[in-house]
DNA sequence: TTTATATATGAACAAATATTCATATAAGAA
DNA sequence: TTCTTATATGAATATTTGTTCATATATAAA
């Protein structure tokens, strides 16, 4: 294994970053396996809504989630297998300790 | 897919959150297959020894590196396998992007 | 014991960041 | 158009957090 660049080694723990939130933590979980508006979001963690959308124009921007308008809703899906799979890892290793 | 509890949510995000910073990531890169002491990984990342000693208080709090005494020299490498997994599924997702 | 080296730690400071509140934008309904 | 609903956003605030500096602890060497 070879050391990481400085640029990758940021983008790397910009990544992780975004994972190191609870707010954000409860998004990614809530979306796994469907897709919800931000409304239903924000129930759905105990949120508000403008806390919420804060925390997905991060995920968006990072491409950590994706988004489908319809009519005034908005819905946010995560992105991709690899936004699940860091989650699930990250699961496997705290039921582990 | 069931939501976790708030307990998980946090200690989920407490975990990823040891990931998000840089230098912290440069930390467990450089731990990868060989085990450092302070001094040494101080030098390897450019880092002060003091900044390096912090960090690696939180990472050892977690259980992300183990460490062994000799002599004076404490040397310091990843604690089990998850943290190099952890490690390099983010890298994969960078790759990607 | 004194000196040197390796590491840890507390306090202070600066920077980053999450939430709240108020408000703006956008889309549909009346 | 006016009203309602859904979402986004900017500013302000409070909290968290990483680094630095000085110093403490511990181990080994002289």
């Amino acid at each position: 294994m070879k050391l990481l660049d400085d640029d990758k080694i940021i983008d790397l723990a910009e990544l992780y970053k975004l994972f190191g939130d609870s707010t954000r933590v409860k998004i990614i979980n809530i979306l796994i396996d469907k897709e919800l508006c931000v409304n239903e979001i924000a129930e759905g963690i105990n949120a508000t809504q403008s806390a919420v959308s804060h925390q997905l124009r991060l995920l968006k921007q990072a491409k950590l989630v994706k988004y489908r308008k319809e009519g005034q809703a908005i819905f946010y899906s995560l992105a991709d297998d690899h936004v699940e799979k860091i989650f699930k890892i990250g699961c496997e290793h705290i039921e582990e300790i």
